[in-house]
DNA sequence: GCATTTCCGTATCGGCCGCTACGGAAACGC
DNA sequence: GCGTTTCCGTAGCGGCCGATACGGAAATGC
């Protein structure tokens, strides 16, 4: 009973899985192989995690979500600090990077898909509502000041993604210059931070997604500049 | 030494302090009277809460934050639980309430003033950043049930107030009619739990000020006559 | 003065925390 | 088969958690 089914995820994890454990087969280990399969297990901490935060999660929440016992925990991943680190890597290369959005044509194309990916993925059944990373940040208030620093980190550099679009699309022509992407991406930010926050209060996926597209009504409108493509601003 | 200097509060605390202080004297208590300012612990206590969350403040913390030892806490305050939400009522009675942005004369500058507040408010020097409803919805994840449910309930009491103030100024004439007023105040409530979000990760000031006047563009627009044109909106 | 009432400080309680020592079992290379 | 290596399960470590038992001290009413 390796498989715990409290949190299914998708197919593609699974075929993660299997890759990472024929490739963990191929050297010439020797002694006992492990009896668990340790992305499987990595998966179910993340989910604990994900719905406890990081303090509140225990060594005995975990253990009992990834079927197995402290030992062959602290064996495969050194401590609590660095599973959970363990954890976030993986939420984020499963999760936050699934969403190509600066692959998005346009500047406002792309925030647009980003918070309106939120809004599903936030209230997304499944899995615990809301974003992991901000269930942790809030809960990993007094943790080590290495794993406040991976976290502000990141949150840092999603915003600067953010930034970053914007700018190219100031650059592009789809965005009016003299755009503050410094303040749009804060505002932005801080629209995905409340969403995550509402989600996990139990907002329906309908409310996120009407807030997203409230939000969405100040992107700047292009001023008709390149190629005279005049786009369905919805402004008011 | 009873003053912990860490979080000073304004003069408007100590006066109150000072005729609770007169009023307790008053009855007939016999025996040896406690030795310290119940509402001064409590103010330090609310400030141990605010800044590590629920679970994470220790009765260590607070003993030390209040300069009291644990039998006297729990005799003052019965227990954990009890304390926590006796800072809450104190937090809300001094902060949430003291700004009284329904008295203003229309929705938009009501929502307007509110969200100025806060921008302030969580940045604000001398106390945590943030807001401490949030932090403690945050870290409350596996507190009793009943905790859970207050704290729950006086988001949604929050959220409830500025529909009531927008749905107020569509009857009166200073909304445009047909305004989704719960949209909206869901919009502006995801608008004040990021910006809380943003205060504690170390946002500036100006930053969630920014924000906020971005967050005000698109409050609906005041036809010149109340019986204009209907504007939809929200959209998908 | 006295008896009574209440509070305070010390010194814990049982329980869970993150974490690990240890011995036996399972799978390896040969 | 063998010895070696590695893993697993039990059982328990020291430490902090929230919460208290208890005895002495302080302030009361009389």
């Amino acid at each position: 009973m390796r498989a715990r089914g409290t949190f299914p995820f998708p197919p593609f994890h699974l075929i993660s899985v299997a890759m990472k454990s024929i490739e963990t087969r191929s050297p010439g280990r020797r002694g006992r192989p492990r009896s668990f399969d340790r992305d499987a297990a990595l998966d179910a901490a993340m989910a604990v995690f994900w719905e406890k935060g990081y303090e509140a999660a225990s060594i005995s929440d975990l253990t009992a979500a990834m079927g197995i016992n402290p030992p062959s925990l602290y064996a495969a991943f050194g401590d609590k600090e660095q599973l959970f680190l363990a954890a976030v890597e993986r939420y984020q290369s499963a999760r936050g990077e699934s969403c190509p959005y600066c692959d998005e044509p346009t500047a406002r194309a792309a925030i647009e898909r980003l918070l309106q990916y939120m809004a599903r993925e936030l209230t997304e059944a499944g899995h615990p509502r809301g974003c992991m990373m901000m269930m942790a940040a809030a809960t990993a208030a007094n943790a080590s000041p290495r794993l406040q620093r991976v976290l502000a980190d990141k949150r840092a550099q999603a915003r600067e993604r953010m930034r970053a679009r914007i700018r190219k699309g100031v650059r592009e022509g789809d965005v009016p210059p003299g755009t503050d992407a410094t303040a749009l991406a804060d505002f932005y930010a801080t629209i995905i931070t409340g969403m995550s926050q509402q989600a996990r209060d139990g907002a329906s996926r309908k409310s996120l997604l009407a807030t997203a597209a409230q939000a969405m009504r100040l992107f700047p409108a292009t001023a008709s500049k390149p190629s005279a493509r005049r786009r369905e601003d919805v402004t008011a």
